[in-house]
DNA sequence: TGATTTCTGGAATGAATGTTCCAGAAAGAC
DNA sequence: GTCTTTCTGGAACATTCATTCCAGAAATCA
C-alpha cells in the first residue's frame, strides 16, 4: 500500500473487487458462515486462493464483508420498493409477497442473510451482531417512513404507534422468511401474510 | 443387539441415555450444528467419546436426536402453558414475555433450537427440514386449540380465521426470538410483542 | 528495456475435524 | 469363578480446514 504510493508502476487488480466480494456473499447467503469453505469461496468468486486473502483479508473479514455488502444491496432494494409513491400497504404486500413467492419457487431458499448470520453468530460474534442491529435499525427505519408516510396520505390510522408497528413489521418478515424455510405450502405463508398485514387495517 | 436377546448377560449401560442427550442437545442449541464439535459434546455429555458413537450414531444422527428431544421438552411446556385453565391471551402474553425476558437476562440467548436448525440446515438437510416442519405443525395446532377455546369461552372475537391467526402467532415467536438475539432493547423487542398480540382484539 | 508489483496456480503447513481401533477395567448373568 | 458385554481413556486415522509460501507469468510505468 505505501510503497505503490511511493513508486506507483505494478500491475493493476484484474477482478472487479465488488463483484467478487458479491459472489462470496452468496455462498455466505446460501451456506451460512461455518459450512462455507474457504475452496468454496475461491471457485464461485473466480478469483485466486492469494487474492482473497491479499483483498479481504481471512474468511472472517470475508464474511462481515458480505453481511455489508448485502445490507447495502438488499436495502436498497427494500427502500426503493417502500419509497416508491402509491399504496403504502400495497408496497408492503408486494415486499411480503416476494418472500412467499421466492420461497414456492423452485430456487434455493436462502432466507435472508442477515437473519441467517444473526441466528448462527450473533450470539457469538460481537461484530456480526452489531451489523445485524445496524441493518434492523435501518430496515426499521424505512419501514417507519413508510408508515408515516401511509398515515399522511390518509391510507393508514393515526391510531397506532407506527415506530412499533415498524419493528413488528420487520420481526414479522423475519418470521416468514424463516418459516419459508422450512415449508413450501403455500396456504401456511399467505395465512402469515395476511394476519401479520391486517394490523394496518 | 441381537446377543443380548439370545445370551443376555453383560454390563449395563452406566449412564443416562436421556440426561446425555439433553447435553448434547443444550451445546447443539448454543453453538448450532457445524459449530459444535465431538469434542465439545463429549465433555459436555460427560460420557465417553465411544459410547457417543455406540449410543447416538455419528454427529449428524446425534443432532437430528437432540432436535426430536427439544421438541418433546420444548413442546410439554408450550403445551402446558396454553392448555392451563384462564385467560388466553394471558398465556400469549406470558408465553412472549419470557422469550423477552430471556433475552434480557445476562445468559446467553440461544433462540430457538428448532429456529436455528432451520435457519442453519433446514435448506440443505431434508431431516432437519421436516423435523422444523413438525415442530411447527405441533406448535401450531397448541395454539390453535388455545384459540379455539380463548373463541369457546368469549375472549376471543369470531371474525377470525384462527387457524390463520396460529400461524401467525408462530412465525412471529420466531421472528420475536431472532430479534432476540440481535438487541437487547426491551422497548424494541416489547413493541414487537405489543403489535402481535394487539391482533386479538 | 528494466524495475516493480500483482496475478496465478499449486504445493506446503499445521491445526482441527469426525471417526475408529485398541486394551484394560468393571459389572452383570450363569 | 467364568463368560460376555459395556464402559473408559487414549491413541490412531484419514480428511478437511484455514492459511501461508513459493515461483513464474503478466502488466504497469519510467
Amino acid at each position: 500500500l505505501r510503497t505503490r504510493l511511493i513508486d506507483p508502476m505494478a500491475r493493476h487488480k484484474e477482478f472487479d473487487r465488488d463483484e467478487a466480494l458479491q459472489r462470496a456473499m452468496e455462498v455466505f447467503w446460501s451456506r451460512g458462515y461455518e459450512a462455507a469453505s474457504v475452496g468454496e469461496l475461491v471457485k464461485h468468486m473466480g478469483i485466486n486462493r492469494q487474492s482473497l486473502y491479499d483483498t479481504f483479508g481471512d474468511k472472517h473479514s470475508l464474511y462481515l464483508q458480505a453481511l455489508d455488502r448485502y445490507r447495502e444491496v438488499e436495502g436498497r432494494k427494500l427502500f426503493e420498493l417502500l419509497e416508491r409513491p402509491g399504496s403504502v400497504k400495497r408496497a408492503l404486500r408486494q415486499l411480503f409477497g416476494v418472500v412467499v413467492e421466492a420461497s414456492l419457487g423452485g430456487g434455493e431458499r436462502r432466507g435472508c442473510f442477515v437473519g441467517n448470520a444473526t441466528s448462527e453468530l450473533a450470539g457469538r460474534c460481537r461484530e456480526t451482531a452489531e451489523k445485524a442491529c445496524g441493518n434492523m435499525a435501518a430496515a426499521e427505519e424505512a419501514l417507519y417512513r413508510a408508515l408515516l408516510r401511509g398515515k399522511r396520505e390518509g391510507e393508514i390510522g393515526g391510531g397506532r404507534d407506527l415506530r412499533a408497528v415498524a419493528r413488528f413489521l420487520y420481526s414479522s418478515l423475519q418470521g416468514l422468511q424463516l418459516m419459508s424455510k422450512a415449508t413450501r405450502d403455500r396456504k401456511t405463508l399467505e395465512d402469515v401474510v395476511r394476519v401479520t398485514l391486517s394490523v394496518l387495517d
